[in-house]
DNA sequence: CCATATTACTTCACATATGAAGTAATATGG
DNA sequence: CCATATTACTTCATATGTGAAGTAATATGG
């Protein structure tokens, strides 16, 4: 089957709209923080004191949008910025203890996610699922 | 396997940007319209003279996202909106002719992005996928 | 018929992202 | 060593989206 005829694009873009709503609302209302703001801590969490650059990176993002991201998390303080003893140029990101609290409180609301997830498709496919994901970011990220 | 160990909604979401980034630039470049644009263009297009309300649930949008977004378009002469005869606070929404030319301009750099999608995902890879990106959908809309 | 609920749209504050253009610090090659 | 390129971050204009609160028009039930 051909990509056009099945309209791939606009059903990746619909699901991933659909499960970013969802898994805000659930985020928001048990942790206090968005997905996009609890990727960013899960990225330094794993890394630990890492650039900003770094986390553009790991997340596909441009890195004007990790400075008004990290501006946003320091502001919450969940996160803190420290000039890099390396590069003049660069910041040593860090989480905060309340980042760690934060962080830690994302599981439960991401298993709720993931429960609905595995209703709707059966293990073997989302290891399918998960693969072909994996493949289109290779071909799509530079 | 399981959907958390996979990071599905992580991989999901990494692919979807990755895509609506490359496909805008496309867009942008050849139709001088984004994605979004053309998605709300061409459910108008599908469904001819629609109000606000219904390209919102076509598009599992807010209505205030389409507000502004038709706002948008119809600031670039892309679209008209109309009182709706039958109901006194409905818009009837249409294409104008500069929007069904823009709408046509979008086919080419569309194609150019199933083809990468292709290159990654082989043909029956990406009937599964929809697939599932269709079980996905039903699962978390309402 | 009319009080009340619902509906379609609007407005606002805010979060998230892009891309272009700029600054200052660090590499690099002659 | 220094001119030049590159890099890490910043700033700005703009697009896109959410959700809450509000307005005006249309349904609906007693």
């Amino acid at each position: 089957m051909n990509a056009s005829k099945l309209r791939v694009y606009a059903r990746l873009q619909r699901a991933a709209h659909l499960l970013s709503k969802a898994a805000d609302r659930e985020l928001l209302s048990v942790a206090g923080i968005t997905t996009a703001q609890a990727a960013v801590l899960a990225v330094i969490s794993e890394n630990d004191a890492q650039t900003q650059k770094f986390i553009a990176n790991a997340l596909s993002l441009n890195e004007s949008a990790v400075v008004a991201m990290a501006g946003r998390l320091e502001g919450l303080g969940l996160l803190s910025r420290t000039r890099s003893a390396d590069d003049g140029r660069a910041w040593v990101i860090s989480l905060t203890a309340k980042g760690k609290r934060t962080l830690s409180q994302v599981a439960k609301p991401f298993a709720a996610i993931n429960t609905k997830i595995e209703a709707a498709v059966s293990p073997d496919d989302l290891a399918a699922f998960a693969g072909i994901l994996d493949r289109l970011r290779k071909q799509f990220e530079d």
